[in-house]
DNA sequence: ACTTAAACGGAGTCCGATTCACCTTATGGA
DNA sequence: TCCATAAGGTGAATCGGACTCCGTTTAAGT
């Protein structure tokens, strides 16, 4: 698909330009609206939606871009710590990258939340990783087998929607617990 | 405040229709607006808003009823069995509820994630109920001490936010982890 | 029955996402 | 270099859904 044709200059330009205006408005203020996007990237709405059919893409685009980076970690975690420290340190991570979406708002939450074909990827990608960092974890005795990484993917999900004041050390202590309760099966039952 | 003047007989009768038809439009349709609820009630939406200020607030009044019943359990639990298995339940019946709150959408996750001052008695009411089932268990020296309803609370959050296909096992599953992991501390730490 | 404060109805307003008919400009070939 | 033309850009208009406003109706006290 993305062989059809080499998109024009100016058009890439706008493109890249519509992903970090939004990235910025994200971060800034929660749920910017369409037309302050545009505003901050130089270009109309109109632009904007010949690039991304639905605000919903955008948010979306933008969020696979903050994926994608996070999910290229678990095997330099695996070099670095042993298996059940780097799925620690990776839930953490989590938490970090939550952080930097956490203006994204309500569409972020639905990549974590809906079965939408939209958001399939980034899902796929997360779980995957997780998937990678449970195995290496299970192989080696110390987190319980039996769980997939789209399980904990979901209980991280109201991570990701936190809104409230003291959200981030919440979700820190939640991680925690997610993290002790991987391992606890490991030493007890299968 | 309620006692400011009772409500005129078919006043009341309106606002309970509309509950009643906000309860059963929420758990048909996800999200329904608001001109179907009133539509539901037979009232015009006029009396909608005369009743409840934004669609949010009828909302957040549905939810407290649900949550009203749920938080009555803690007592019952704990008269009948032991403090991590009260827990436990406590937990399981939690995704039950979210169950029925499912349809309600993101204002019953704004519920969970804000601090909303609309939802504090709701969230307070939930946390205390768990707060009351973590002191049972901590002092029982069957669960880890120093994590509050407040953070267990808001890691099940992210239950009640699903609407994937497979979202109650996956929720089930989480519970069980949450609950394992609150275990854990018991034996081996604080 | 009469008064009147309370409640109701529902067309209209507001606000944000999305569309579309028309204008502008890269780009590749003569 | 210059033109043809299709890709790309524009922004006023449309649409959808929450919310408002004020004229009409009615419960309930006397």
């Amino acid at each position: 698909m993305p062989s059809s044709r080499p998109l024009r200059a100016d058009a890439r330009r706008n493109r890249e330009a519509l992903l970090a205006a939004a990235r910025e408005a994200f971060l800034a203020d929660d749920d910017a609206h369409v037309e302050e996007i545009a505003r901050r990237a130089d270009v109309a709405v109109g632009t904007l939606y010949r690039h991304f059919a639905t605000r919903e893409a955008l948010v979306a685009e933008v969020y696979r871009q903050e994926v994608a980076e996070l999910c290229a970690s678990p095997a330099r975690l695996l070099a670095q710590y042993a298996p059940d420290e780097a799925l620690r340190t990776f839930l953490l991570l989590l938490v970090e990258h939550a952080a930097v979406g956490r203006g994204m708002g309500e569409a972020l939450e639905s990549i974590m939340a809906t079965d939408s074909p939209v958001f399939d990827d980034a899902r796929d990608e997360m779980a995957r990783a997780l998937d990678e960092l449970l195995a290496a974890g299970v192989a080696a005795g110390l987190v319980r087998s039996g769980i997939s990484g789209r399980v904990v993917l979901r209980a991280l999900g109201g991570i990701c929607g936190m809104r409230a004041k003291g959200w981030k050390d919440d979700a820190l202590r939640i991680a925690t617990i997610l993290y002790d309760g991987l391992r606890y099966g490991a030493a007890n039952h299968g």
